[in-house]
DNA sequence: GTGAAAGCGCTAACAT
DNA sequence: ATGTTAGCGCTTTCAC
């Protein structure tokens, strides 16, 4: 029992395959009525469409590649969500590649950008090295990056730096001055963006930036971005006997690891020490964490927008779009004090 | 600026595009001389091989198709990572398909499972019907269920029934007699099962069901399995007025919409009602939810290993794999009562 | 070990 | 409105 094709269809239906192929991309050069014919007939013969034959013959993969490389978490999930939303409304199918570890970035690029496999990309949060913008630059396709900039190809993101001044300057306004800064690897562009925007908080203030307060991981795993790793470097800090009053993780996975520490210590947050995140995953709302939040599920839908543009012929000049985190306030960073009470007075342990 | 296929590299090579193709597919019969020859044409001239013509001329697709009706929920989440660690260990990419409502599951079939897309299909948690099941036998190649059963498809799937058996007995044996059940769509076949086993542990009591103190929902969203049923169907368990003093939530979001339900009416999880859910998501852990865990990455890890095996020609019968729920034991289930504590005391609120 | 040639299932000129 | 035919880029007999 083979497959069933068009020459079947066609036989049946005393028409040639090029008759067949028109009824079925609804081309204006058939009469409705064989049309109706060949569609039914089809329907009887339980015809599917070949995608790699069509794609072949048209030049053209109605697939788009996603290549993101930690799915694990919530962040990319939502934002994976929103990509899904737009594509799904348009006539393209979703391939998706992740792995738990940066280094095989090189092997999705490698699948994903493959020739005739897809008709354009979407590349997550992966940072590019001479070597992968070559690679980038050979695909002869659209290429959107999410929550990643680089000037020669379109992108969404979220002003990091923005969002790390916010946080810092949420905790300043509180009065806190010891703020702690749990970063991701330091590879991580996101995660030095927050902390750029951490340090010109601090320098608006007018207040010294204490380094010993500043820690980073080694960990690769997801860049870092671990609960395992924001306990360890919340831990790393605490041993430091270091006077902190408030930290800020650059993620909310990492701060969830961070308060695990501060209490394994018995002490609490935010009585002891103040915690900012950053991300809103879903948890955050649960547990009472402050932190900034980015718009997941709207950064998907921009990014799969902006893809789709390109697909359809557009060609404007490359469009970066940068989306702004809004701090969400919780119960994490402190009991709300009165407005104007920027006394320095200082909230060590 | 064309795209480079074999004929370039053959012309530049001086061979035949018969050689050229068996190079790269490392064919014994192409001296290594040659093949290094032709390996390095390729590189310098930037060949990306296509994977449309490849699967078209090879008769299959190196595509598995993944067809998620909610995968904005974290069980799938975790389950489809499983997948992706298997799946990317093989020669075969992922396709996924994924959204918001139940309906759009013929939707994807119809695209998932097109002839020369994939090679193979996982579908998950969809209520198979007759017209679906005849899609699922005319596709020509495997098919593995996940979170899902039927007889003539290969599945791996929770021992629901005995979970929910397991989930109503962990609160009898506390001492709970009043036991509410929240239950999705009527039309989701774990959300029964997981009622049936709430059966069987009342039976097995001899406490007679109280029909009142089951409520299920008309959501389709996801099947109702979301925090806003979970709370709808809270409050009108509430609402009812009848004594009850714990719940049984058939999944852990829905038992946060539950808890914050209780916890609106200024009750409180355990002290006035304790709750149990299903799932083991994320979010339970920081909750403290007791739960029936469902070992999610595993199943994806088995699904994927099953479809492989079939994809690599494996004609064994059709294989079911059930896998154990596992009580997770926390503190919204009530302080440990001493061990044979079988006093039938009523806890009502 | 290598080449010639015939497809894979479809689309898209070009005819009629 | 319909048919003929030449590809799309690759794999795979079958010769040599």
């Amino acid at each position: 029992m083979d497959a069933v094709t068009i020459y079947d269809i066609a036989d049946k239906a005393k028409v040639s395959i090029a008759t067949v192929s028109r009824a079925f991309n609804n081309s204006s050069r058939v009469s409705a009525r064989t049309r109706d014919r060949i569609l039914g007939i089809a329907q009887e013969l339980g015809y599917q469409p070949h995608a790699s034959a069509r794609s072949l013959a048209k030049r053209k993969s109605n697939l788009v590649s996603a290549i993101i490389p930690m799915l694990t978490s919530y962040f990319f999930l939502e934002v994976l969500h929103g990509v899904q939303e737009k594509i799904s409304e348009s006539e393209y199918d979703l391939l998706v590649y992740s792995a738990p570890r940066m280094e095989n970035v090189d092997g999705m690029l490698e699948n994903g950008l493959n020739r005739g496999r897809s008709a354009g990309a979407l590349l997550f949060s992966s940072p590019l090295n001479p070597e992968r913008i070559k690679r980038l630059e050979q695909y002869s396709n659209p290429v959107v990056l999410v929550d990643l900039y680089h000037e020669k190809f379109d992108s969404v993101a979220t002003d990091n730096e923005q969002g790390g001044y916010l946080a810092a300057s949420h905790l300043l306004e509180k009065g806190y001055r010891r703020i702690g800064l749990l970063a991701a690897n330091l590879d991580s562009v996101p995660s030095q963006q927050r902390m750029n925007g951490y340090c010109r908080a601090h320098r608006e203030w007018d207040i010294a930036l204490d380094e010993r307060l500043v820690v980073s991981t080694d960990d690769d795993q997801f860049h870092g971005f671990t609960e395992e790793a924001g306990y360890a470097l919340m831990s790393s800090l605490l041993d430091k006997d270091v006077a902190i009053d408030s930290v800020f993780a650059v993620s909310d996975i990492q701060a969830l690891g961070a308060r695990r520490a501060i209490e394994d210590r018995g002490m609490a947050v935010p009585g002891d020490i103040a915690l900012v995140g950053f991300d809103d995953i879903m948890i955050s709302r649960y547990v009472e964490l402050t932190t900034l939040r980015q718009p997941m599920n709207e950064m998907g839908r921009m990014a799969a927008e902006l893809l789709l543009e390109r697909l359809r012929g557009n060609e404007k000049p490359v469009m970066h779009k940068i989306l702004a985190p809004t701090l969400v306030e919780r119960t994490s960073s402190g009991s709300r004090r009165t407005g104007t009470d920027l006394s320095k007075s200082s909230h060590n342990i």
